[in-house]
DNA sequence: CGGCCATGCTTGCAAAATGCAAGTAGCCCG
DNA sequence: CGGGCTACTTGCATTTTGCAAGCATGGCCG
């Protein structure tokens, strides 16, 4: 499995890269993720799950029912990449033109 | 919509970042993406109708009834990408310990 | 010129992932 | 003790993915 299969099976679900470009901001609460992003929240709900079992994210407890998210090291290290693909994606993607 | 979102709209879906990685080591033919990625016939050839027409990847018609996918200049953009990725998924990543 | 093979797909259907909506659970405040 | 806030879970419909088998086209070989 090449480095590119082992990276996309932790961070390759969907949403789970936007998850973590949100909390390259800081740590958010499970309410905030959801607002922002408009991710379902029984997805939500697995997507956390997975990351903190991979090691990229942290539960913080709060004051009484509340907890925030928290990228690790190894979440931060996510980053580079995040920033490539936001650039990519920058720039307009357009088909190619109707012309014969 | 986030450039990340518009980034991962195009290469979010499954096989695609390891398609175009592949093509980052020049033209491929069906079959031999097929073999070296171990991705499913159908998902290939729907994934390749997709990129091909975000402009990612071409067509080149070879000899008789075999075809080459070339990535475009906007295909070749997301080496930068997939790079940062494939170092990212370079780490052994890995739960966090079992101790109490 | 006719059968046969290689290559590049398409199709039918099962399994898994995703999404929507509603419900559950703990805690604090009044 | 009731109501609201937060963080989820659950049931089920829809969509995506995967497997296996089949189809199409063009060249080659006899």
């Amino acid at each position: 499995m090449s480095d590119l299969a082992a990276a996309l099976d932790i961070v390759g679900a969907r949403w789970a890269l936007l998850i973590v470009d949100r909390l390259l901001d800081g740590p958010q609460r499970y309410g905030d993720l959801q607002r922002d992003l408009g991710v379902p929240t029984n997805m939500l709900a697995t997507r956390l799950r997975e990351l903190e079992a991979a090691g990229v994210l942290v539960r913080l407890p709060l004051r009484h029912n509340t907890r925030a998210y928290a990228l690790t090291d190894r979440g931060l290290a996510l980053r580079e990449a995040i920033v490539a693909l936001g650039n990519w994606g920058k720039n307009d993607a357009q088909e190619p033109s109707l012309e014969s």
